[in-house]
DNA sequence: TTGAAAGCGCTAACAG
DNA sequence: CTGTTAGCGCTTTCAA
């Protein structure tokens, strides 16, 4: 049973309340207190019970965090830039996954919100259909969406544009011959993301006079069931070049695709979206869009801060505000350069 | 502001107390009060705040989590495991990352004691020399350790034998025909894993009456110096195979091989440890050691809260125990098979 | 089955 | 600069 604040006051022989002010405010206390206190604290090894601060306070220093899973190194780099963030603002992090699932979703939050962290950051499948993010709004609990780029409301997000990216990345193809482009995805229902560079897809097609194909929907879990390749049984109905709504995505269809014999780039083409770095480690490197995961995170953390800093009414002023970071777009060998 | 136990109870016309009961032990409520009460509560949307009742419980269903990084995709699918099998335990993770820094473990060991966690899960550089560990010792806070092996003390830890893993793979490539196979490996001062991981490569060189080479060290963090390629300046000095401490160097390794006009597998195979799920996309795929780490983040978590559990001096009868889990060679496309 | 009351560890007025 | 005191939200005896 670790010692508390009462211990140490009675060891030093003064009150909590000096003690408690060492913990807080170190210079509201002569330095001969101080000297004597902090053997106190060291003789007892006194670690300051975060409950009993909590609790008085009214704040915890703590944020929550929701994403859909860690399979997704996309998310784990995320997860890791608001650790990084959060601990050098000296805030701690807990964590939960819904593995896409909208009820766990739900839970997550409230069990966050009994822990009583002070802000939420997440990414939900769907933003503007999110239960979840309504309890939020109702409770008045400052949260940050992350990879959602919600359309209409005011709500916080860090995110690319999502469909300026996916328009940038067929644009890229189309630059090297490709006029037969289809879109390989996840569900649309599990992530308004995908919808969104779908559309950045048809800007991109239609900005060329390009005709769009009909976007092939699979479960992302990985595995993807193969069965969507009967879709290219017929070789004159192949894409030249597939764009993927992710990586993981894209590497599973390249491996599929090779199973069929259909050699990558030679016989078709594949681009990814999200860059994550071991695409750059394969040979032939994954072309994708690169986002920076790590720093969505960071970013979002300072974001959520200085939203709980603020007062909930008092945003009229320069209050936090959504961010939109810069993608990129990663050339690479999983991609041919056709002679036009 | 969120409503309080005692303002659900004068809502409902109770004492807190009762509300209390209905929340722990509603069977100990008749069922017209726990109907008025529901209704309080369902109209004050309250939830009941965590900090209070840790406070009073002295425990907090809540474990602490310390990897290294999130960005070796073994950790993130730990802490996947963990935080699934946390949930269907109604614990919740708080978590942090080190990156690789001393100093850093300590301090989040610190925080998360100070945020009154009621266990430790944790990977530490090197398990018999962490003062991290002796900390969380002497305040007799549970803890297990993952991916760590400790050689002689009683501590909890969830792993594979790595010793036995990489004996096992450098006998693979052995029965593949090779000879001159050579460790590439993140420092060893870096990771526990990494010293018994070269000692399984000493017993099966050995064993098979062949002559370890010098293995060869570099900076684990992506990027990988390619200095170390030198070494292979002189063909003649060429190894026949690497085997990779774990995946991410291999996959590197593989990139820089072929950056100075090596082919893999033709002129030189590469074998990776993890078995991460992505190296099975690439072609050719990596062969590998596969351990499986959502499952060591899930018994791990199983393990702590069994520990939790138990009362620290009463592990006399069958408390918890340390695990190993199986291992599995991925064979792979990375590796050629030699013609003897 | 329910209520009254004490206290978990801490901080923030308010006095001195 | 320091002590006294009250109370954050909750659970848990102890009585009724």
């Amino acid at each position: 049973m670790p010692s508390s604040i009462k211990q140490v006051a009675l060891q030093a022989g003064v009150s909590t309340a000096t003690v408690s002010r060492l913990l807080n405010t170190p210079e509201a206390v002569s330095a001969e207190t101080a000297g004597k206190i902090n053997q106190a604290i060291a003789k007892l090894g006194f670690r300051p019970n975060f409950n009993g601060r909590n609790l008085r306070a009214g704040h915890s220093r703590t944020v929550g965090v929701v994403v859909p899973t860690l399979s997704n190194i996309v998310f784990a780099q995320c997860l890791q830039g608001i650790e990084l963030a959060a601990r050098a603002l000296d805030y701690s992090v807990m964590f939960t996954a819904t593995e896409y699932c909208q009820e766990d979703e739900a839970a997550a939050v409230d069990l966050l919100l009994s822990h009583r962290v002070d802000g939420v950051i997440l990414t939900v499948a769907d933003a503007s259909t999110s239960a979840t993010l309504d309890v939020l709004d109702k409770e008045q609990i400052p949260y940050v969406l992350t990879y959602n780029q919600p359309q209409q409301t005011a709500r916080l997000s860090v995110s690319v544009d999502n469909r300026a990216a996916a328009r940038d990345a067929v644009t890229h193809l189309i630059a090297l011959g490709h006029t037969r482009i289809q879109m390989l995805t996840g569900y649309f229902h599990a992530s308004d993301r995908a919808i969104q560079r779908y559309h950045g897809y048809l800007d991109a097609m239609r900005a060329h006079g390009l005709t769009p194909m009909t976007p092939i929907e699979v479960a992302r879990h990985t595995g993807v069931a193969t069965d969507y390749l009967q879709c290219f049984a017929d070789l004159q109905q192949l894409p030249s070049a597939l764009f993927c709504s992710n990586d993981l995505l894209a590497l599973a269809a390249m491996r599929d695709l090779r199973a069929q014999g259909l050699r990558v780039p030679d016989d078709i083409s594949v681009m990814g979206f999200d860059g994550i770095p071991l695409g750059e480690l394969m040979s032939p490197v994954l072309a994708s869009v690169v986002q920076p995961s790590e720093q969505i995170g960071a970013v979002a953390l300072r974001t959520l801060v200085a939203a709980i800093g603020h007062a909930p009414q008092a945003d009229a002023d320069g209050g936090p505000a959504s961010c939109v970071l810069e993608h990129a777009i990663r050339p690479g060998g999983s991609v041919q350069k056709l002679s036009l």
